[in-house]
DNA sequence: CATATTGGGGAGCGTTACTATCCGACGTCA
DNA sequence: TGACGTCGGATAGTAACGCTCCCCAATATG
């Protein structure tokens, strides 16, 4: 397969095949000839993935780079793979004032009381203060309680997160990641279609 | 307050802010000759809000002055606002490849057995059409069954969502936007602990 | 052999979100 | 009253991102 088939089957203009195997996203054909390299399956299947998590996951094409890096390189203990895949993926924001002020460590306070085993130093405790934060400046009323409830469904969905990931270590690597990145759209729309819904029921009962 | 002092209580330079009140993002403050203006606790929440949109919730300016002007607009019809605000979230793609071969309409199918009240063209069926397609193209199996188990567990954050929304119509409006974008990254923060909360004790009880 | 196409590489472009600079009016304190 | 610093307003410049355009020489193709 040719560069100009390879941009036939994913629908991504040949000149953006280019860059991205500049920027090293794709990895390099066959080369047959100095003008000609050979593609195959492996390259439609990363190029659909690599414009899956920019689109869909909205990720930096710069983060996608290490993504695929961590996915591609040979494998590690499960768990710890989890660990630096997921740092991959936090934001590296200075400290412009969500956090920094009022509700520092609150995330943490909150975890233990809820009997979360989480290593201290891990950087979605930050993420959660900042969005929690974030959520007090939009001046809706958040509180523990609130979190409590949504932190029992969301307990839920990591059960199904984990009980999907497969056995071998590979494809763990891969679900692990992408599922991660990919699945929060999922989850992002199917809420807004459930909150239709529940109002809407609710209307209809009243 | 002056310009200066709105930057120092918000922690925002005085040139973004000036480029805030040039893109109508922030309302002017009273004029009180040629080269003073005063701002108020007002200004300051709407920046702080500005912030938190653009930094946590990742909108971009532009349509973080939508969302802005629905809230600050007289009053609707309770669902009908839900819905504008919604609609003001989609992301504005063209239809670049995920959804358009393969998957076309499978949410749809999906909303209707599962039994959910949606209208049929809610922009987010698209939504949830192409996040579906993209953790297809992420080679993860994502099948209905699996969208069924996370469909469970989001119902009932739904049901938080819609509890927890005030009588009065101005405040259920901003609850509802706002709490639409900045919650969903507490969500995505707590999906990342409570992976890591329950392949923990999984791993403990082996 | 003539022509078209290919892959590679550099430079340029449009958008987004600021940031820096300039300016003239104004408050302020001596 | 006057020197001086600061204010708000406007214009222009910048940095990052994600492409996109164009050129080139080599090669595939008829």
């Amino acid at each position: 397969m040719r560069l100009a088939e390879l941009s036939a089957s994913t629908g991504v203009s040949v000149a953006t095949l280019k860059y991205y195997l500049r920027e090293g996203l794709l990895q390099p054909g066959a080369v047959v000839s100095k003008t000609q390299a050979d593609y195959d399956e492996s390259h439609v299947e990363r190029v659909r993935l690599v414009r899956a998590l920019s689109e869909v996951g909205g990720l930096p094409l710069a983060t996608i780079g290490q993504v695929l890096e961590i996915i591609t390189a040979p494998g590690h203990d499960w768990i710890d793979v989890l660990r630096a895949a997921q740092r991959s993926l936090v934001k590296p924001l200075g400290d412009n004032g969500f956090g920094a002020t009022d509700g520092r460590g609150r995330a943490r306070a909150w975890v233990d009381k809820r009997g979360w085993l989480i290593e201290p130093d891990d950087p979605f405790l930050d993420e959660l203060d900042r969005a929690w934060a974030a959520s007090d400046a939009g001046g809706i009323g958040f509180d523990e309680d609130r979190l409590d409830r949504y932190a029992d469904h969301v307990e839920g969905i990591a059960r199904v997160d984990v009980s999907t990931v497969p056995e071998e270590q590979e494809a763990a690597i891969r679900q692990v990641i992408i599922g991660t990145i990919l699945v929060d759209p999922v989850l992002a729309a199917l809420r807004r279609l459930a909150q239709q819904h529940v109002s809407r029921s609710q209307a209809d009962q009243a």
